[in-house]
DNA sequence: TAAAATACCACGTCTGTCGTAGTATGTCAA
DNA sequence: TTGACATACTACGACAGACGTGGTATTTTA
């Protein structure tokens, strides 16, 4: 079976993150689930690689965390989307739409 | 006006380059000019990172080389896709496919 | 009561891309 | 004839994102 390799999911995964946060604050092991999920099991993000994510976009002011709680009193941290964070993920859908139609190019049929 | 992050192209270029070849061998300077053209000149691959994904592929046996020379006598170096890099190629088809499903799951509408 | 799930983090490595810089030849216009 | 531009590469080092390995700690379930 054909896997998705990092080299070209890379560049993705901020994006896939941002989306899923435009629709309220999750935290890690949340993001990773729903990832796994609405790809339909075809793509698992790696542990490291979202916690980096989160890491750098932060850095970037594209996301905020703060700490909550689990129900049953565990301590998360979650993270929320900024206005920028917005503006870059449209950028983002932008040039999917540019990258996407110049990698079908060298697609052949 | 948005462009086309090298994070994002990053893992087809090869790609890129292979489809090119599969069309009859030819060399960096004119592979650049075809995918710039191509790409409607949305694209631009820089001369180190076709030139290092030449010498990448060929590694891996995706590719040969041989000296050749233009009609003036200058001379220059020549790459074919191999059968490997064929099935590479259609791998890579594959690959592209099933990844733009799963991106596109991540793109708001 | 042991295994699995939840929830995260540190550290170091790897790979592809790219910036900078350099070599060398051919062509064409002022 | 000279200088700019196109052609055709190559070397070297830096950088960023992804990931392997391994670890901590709590809760749930079989």
């Amino acid at each position: 079976m054909t896997n998705i390799s990092s080299d070209v999911i890379r560049g993705y995964n901020d994006t896939m993150i941002l989306y899923l946060l435009r629709q309220g604050p999750s935290y890690g092991y949340e993001i990773s689930k729903k990832i796994k999920e609405l790809s339909g099991e075809k793509y698992i993000i790696k542990e490291t690689t979202l916690y980096s994510a989160f890491t750098r976009m932060e850095s970037k002011e594209l996301i905020t965390s703060y700490s909550g709680e689990s129900e049953s009193g565990k301590k998360r941290t979650y993270y929320r989307i900024t206005d920028q964070g917005e503006t870059y993920y449209r950028e983002r859908v932008d040039e999917w739409n540019l990258t996407k139609d110049v990698i079908e190019k060298f697609i052949a049929v």
